[in-house]
DNA sequence: CTTATCTACAACCATTTGGTTGTAGGTTAG
DNA sequence: CTAACCTACAACCAAATGGTTGTAGATAAG
């Protein structure tokens, strides 16, 4: 049963979120301990603006949210979204496994179908 | 213990992989049965050349192989890419959960020291 | 109050991406 | 053998991406 089935522009971003190594470790970050946004902009050598940019792309994809602190914005892991994008692997894995499974039985009926 | 820890770039193009629609489709059906190059194209409203570098950008990845059959080119789903992209979400999802158990932890510590 | 900090947003830029059409060589079927 | 099929590769294009600098408003510290 499957209550929200995540739509194909939705996989796009999110799969499109990880495949940045800054926007990796801002969700490492992120996950290990709570961070603003000029927090977590100080541990990489790139503009704020960009830190702000990357922090979009994940706020898009629903990875993160931010929640207004005074002046901050703390980010927040979404780890729903996580589990979105590894639910597809695991399909993949799945369907890998059924079609290994799959072609053993082919190949042990195939034996017991030769002797005749 | 890990052998192949994947790089940086390496997971950029992994993810990236993923972050299409035609990609992944291309992925599901690879797994299900084998095709060649022009067997997938045929599903697919675009040009034969765009799916051929859809299909590059899946080799480039990791994702698949081709393997010349003839004057067809076989494509092959090699899961362990598929294996390393769902490791580094699962990382994610422990350290999510390790944090949720020391939050825990720390608001029970936080109650036993409220009675004194 | 003033200054410092934090953020949102815009405009710019070089590179990359996801598509197109075109050319050409290799393999297969009839 | 010829025609059909399959593929590799190139050049092109519009849009998106990952960065830049700049402007301005809101909040916090002193």
């Amino acid at each position: 049963m499957v209550v929200d089935k995540p739509s194909e522009a939705d996989l796009d971003r999110l799969f499109q979120a990880f495949a940045d190594r800054t926007r990796r470790d801002i969700l490492t970050r992120a996950l290990n301990a709570e961070y603003s946004v000029s927090e977590l902009a100080a541990h990489y050598a790139m503009s704020f603006a960009a830190v702000q940019k990357h922090v979009a792309v994940l706020e898009r994809a629903s990875l993160v949210t931010k929640e207004k602190r005074g002046r901050e914005q703390i980010v927040r892991v979404q780890v729903e979204a996580l589990r979105r994008a590894r639910r597809l692997l695991d399909e993949y894995e799945k369907v890998w496994r059924d079609r290994a499974d799959r072609i053993a039985d082919i190949l042990t009926e195939g034996m017991k179908g030769q002797p005749k």
